[in-house]
RNA sequence: GCCCAGGUGGUGGAAUGGCAGACACACGGGACUUAAAAUCCCGAGCCGCAAGGCGUGCGGGUUCGACUCCCGCCCUGGGUACCA
């Protein structure tokens, strides 16, 4: 269980808007086919489903330990026949709208564990776990085509509020591009071949051209003295892990193909190279090297001596490739003179010309590649699909659920076939439409497709005659508030996204976007640690020298009291010379800095921990726990106890206690409203602390700080209500207002400044205007002395905060 | 490299452009106690005996007034990575 922040920031919010009256739709579900199960279940021999069932039990005990409110009667997991029901009859929507289709594409298998493995399992081509090669392998796999949606998934990131942070990476990650696309003859062969340019403005700069080394073409540009080396090269590209394919590349590598390109715009025989820096799956597999106007241009043609030729001045291309805006030159032909023009104007000149001529056109491209959808794994939705005279073909709606077959293991079978082909009955069946042998699909949908609409079945979860009811769906969507960990700002919330849009084409939805609100909680991080550094012989050295060699030394994790500030950081008390790092870290396992909820609960209590989690710091905010500090809101729930020890009294509150009681109101009311918890909870210890001295607590101020409080700390808040006398619960009593009328007072303190600097303070009205203000301000004997002989430039009065006098 | 977020006491953090450090932790002192725990009270940004000075990563700017707005840098964390 990760740290429930997110739950209870939710929870807050939902009791709030509940006692404000709202229908407030607060579920929790499971997202629980996947690895874990899976796992134990190679291991085991135990259904995975029957793993799932008491994961789902323990976890769903913590949680309620916790006091969310949630509505278990719309509970749903993603494992339920009756839920994955219309998880694949999603997948059969955009299987009929052709956006689902089979392709060969690259995954990593590991023959050693018998498993494919995701990228995220892989490191430096091996496998995590066991630390077995990994080698890519083809394979035949289901693909989503998200690229089809790559436009409205941009431009409709307009229409939610998010943070600008979670956007950006969104847009990073579709990736768009304008450019155009060129054609180059190749000398001597009756081909061409097609590159994409975000820059058609250095066409006359093209000194050379790359394909990728998975290019089809390629085969066709080798010649004999080149076929060989070319051929190696291939193998060797092949064998590369994604990962030394860019990060551990340090220079350029490639081979020249033994043919020319013909540049269009100058006739130019150019030399024809492959590369594996450029990639297959990105615009045409194919550019035009521009190496005075692109880095990695620049890096290969220095690599191999290709010439460099400037077409816009404003740089020195013997030092380095100029990419910035400039103005053309040495780029002209017969037909066509971009001499003289800017970057823009060249590029729409250059790109009319060559649509004008037939050789090119205007192209967007994006990053974004359609979504790899399948697993060869056991716990996943099987895909509804058979497979008649080699082609797919979508098993019919009303025989769903399929559910998984039996099988007697939950490995692939010995031949790499995924772990469903090991039931050869459930595999081999027949079309029920045509009557002809046909054998079902066994890959598995991956864990994203459960978890890609759940929050739709929230609003309906018993429906068995559609995902949601139209009606009902138009009641509650979309969601207001999203509140999730930024590690899903891409991949989960792109895919939901994409899904959502289908679905809203297909009229099952009613808006075109499904998370309105997003809030990303800051990750907690274990408690602050203190590390000293020791060299091989033992000797204390400080952080500085430690940087990015840290294998080098020796670290030990020392105690607070051994540290002493200094400067900026931390330097050891027995030498300090030495500068010790002090830093939390991310909780793992590994590093045994875990904190575990069920500790704390057990200790201190379900609300402590609630209100530790919302006391630490905003939100959004990455954090670092502290034992300390809910020991901190610990006492102050004791204290929030005794204050109830106190006689309670039916007389009305006085103007100081009402002052108190609404300013608290006032504070937690728009501070919950915002989000803003911790700020909120301040505001409930200042009333504690100030209510604690008095003789007798006010009923009215006794019900509605509990009212106040409940919603972060529902177990005392519904203690104490009942104390009071209440015997319903406080969940759904209405949420106290103020009087913005009882906070005003009748004079407050007013700051006088001469220059800025606080010279005097004085009493006035808060509605007293700016003239009477400063009136008031120059009779202060203080304020008369010191700008006594002076003259005043500048006269500035703030009503009900300050006057600053500008004196000379 | 690029993109994003952030840098405020010993620590977590607070401050519609208006007295920086609310609230809490840790610390020091005191009360209660045979003692401890719990609780309560007091103190405290830094330098300085004091007067006073200096203080929100660094350097500039706008403003009567800047943690807050603008420009340029540095550092930390997260994401991404040869996308032509």
């Amino acid at each position: 269980m990760g740290h429930p922040e997110g739950y209870t920031a939710t929870d807050i919010l939902a009791r709030y808007k509940r006692m404000r009256g709202y229908n407030v739709l607060h579920p929790m579900g499971w997202d629980a086919f996947g690895l874990p199960a899976e796992q134990y279940a190679l291991q085991t021999g135990t259904h995975p489903a029957e793993t799932t069932k008491k994961n789902i039990n323990r976890f769903r005990e913590q949680l309620q330990a916790l006091g969310f409110s949630y509505d278990w009667q719309r509970e749903v997991s993603t494992t339920d026949p009756d839920y994955y029901k219309w998880t694949q009859w999603i997948f059969l929507k955009l299987f009929e709208k052709g956006l689902a289709y089979e392709a060969e594409a690259p995954v990593n298998w590991c023959p050693a564990l018998g498993t494919v493995l995701s990228n995220e399992e892989v490191v430096n081509g091996r496998s995590e776990r066991g630390d077995h090669p990994v080698v890519r392998k083809p394979m035949r796999q289901w693909m989503l085509k998200i690229t089809a949606y790559a436009e409205r998934l941009l431009a409709d990131l307009e229409l939610v509020d998010w943070p600008e942070s979670i956007k950006e990476m969104q847009r990073n990650w579709i990736g768009k591009s304008e450019g155009a696309e060129v054609d180059f003859a190749i000398d001597g062969l009756d081909a061409t071949l097609r590159v994409y340019t975000t820059r058609p403005d250095t066409l006359f700069g093209a000194t050379y051209m790359v394909v990728a080394p998975e290019h089809p073409l390629l085969d066709h540009l080798v010649t004999d003295d080149t076929r060989h080396a070319v051929a190696a090269y291939k193998t060797a590209a092949a064998n590369k892990s994604d990962l030394e394919r860019t990060e551990l590349a340090k220079g350029k590598s490639g081979e020249f193909t033994g043919s020319y390109a013909v540049n269009p715009v100058n006739g130019e025989k150019i030399p024809v190279w492959t590369s594996d820096y450029v990639l297959v799956s990105y615009g045409t597999g194919a550019i035009m090297a521009v190496p005075a106007h692109d880095e990695r241009d620049y890096e290969f043609a220095n690599t191999f001596d290709l010439p460099i030729a400037e077409v816009i001045s404003g740089g020195d291309i013997s030092k380095e490739a100029f990419t910035g805006n400039g103005v053309l030159v040495n780029s002209a032909n017969t037909e066509i003179d971009l001499n003289g023009m800017d970057v823009a104007e060249s590029k729409a000149a250059i790109t009319a010309w060559l649509e004008q001529k037939g050789l090119g056109a205007g192209k967007v491209n994006y990053k974004l590649r359609d979504w790899l959808f399948s697993r060869q794994r056991y716990w996943g939705e099987p895909f509804p699909i058979l497979h008649v005279d080699g082609k797919p073909v979508a098993v019919s709606a009303d025989l769903l659920p399929l559910v998984p077959p039996t099988v007697d293991e939950y490995r692939p079978s010995p031949e790499g076939d995924p772990p469903f082909s090991r039931n050869a009955e459930w595999v081999n069946t027949v079309d029920p439409v045509s009557g002809k042998p046909a054998w079902r699909e066994t890959n598995t949908m991956p864990q994203w497709a459960g978890s890609c609409w759940y929050y739709l079945r929230y609003i309906d979860p018993q429906n068995d005659q559609a995902p949601v009811d139209p009606e009902k769906e138009k009641y509650w969507m979309p969601v207001d508030l999203y509140v999730g960990g930024a590690e899903h700002a891409v991949l989960h919330l792109l895919y939901a996204r994409f899904w959502h849009k289908v679905l809203f084409d297909c009229g099952v939805v009613s808006h075109p976007e499904p998370f309105h609100r997003l809030v990303n909680q800051g990750m907690i991080l274990g408690e602050v640690e203190i590390t000293l550094f020791r060299d091989s012989e033992g000797k204390p050295v400080s952080d500085s020298e430690v940087r990015n060699r840290e294998n080098e030394f020796t670290s030990e994790r020392i105690p607070e009291s051994e540290a002493v500030k200094k400067g900026e950081g931390f330097v050891w008390k027995q030498d300090e010379n030495i500068r010790l790092r002090a830093r939390a870290h991310k909780m793992s396992k590994s590093r045994g800095n875990v904190i575990n909820p069920d500790d704390v609960v057990m200790k201190y209590g379900a609300d402590s921990l609630r209100l530790y989690e919302m006391f630490m710091g905003p939100l959004e905010q990455v954090k670092p726990w502290s034992m300390k500090g809910v020991e901190g809101v610990y006492r102050f729930l004791n204290k929030v106890w005794r204050l109830f020890e106190l006689p309670i009294s039916d007389s009305a509150c006085d103007a100081d206690q009402a002052r108190l009681l609404h300013g608290l109101i006032k504070k937690v009311t728009e501070d919950v409203e915002g989000l803003r918890f911790n700020t909120s909870i301040a505001a409930m210890m200042e009333f504690v602390n100030a209510a604690g001295k008095w003789d007798s607590l006010p009923r009215e101020a006794a019900e509605r700080f509990v009212l106040v409080l409940s919603p972060f700390a529902p177990h005392l808040g519904e203690e104490l209500w009942q104390r009071l006398g209440n015997t319903e619960t406080l969940a759904y009593v209405d949420w106290p207002e103020f009087d913005e009328a009882v906070l005003l007072m009748d004079e407050v303190e007013i700051l006088v400044q001469i220059k800025g600097k606080p010279v005097a303070r004085i009493m006035a009205s808060p509605k007293a205007s700016p003239e009477e203000l400063i009136s008031l301000a120059k009779a202060q004997p203080d304020v008369a002395a010191a700008i006594a002989g002076k003259r005043l430039v500048k006269e500035i009065a703030v009503p009900g905060r300050l006057v600053n006098l500008v004196a000379v």
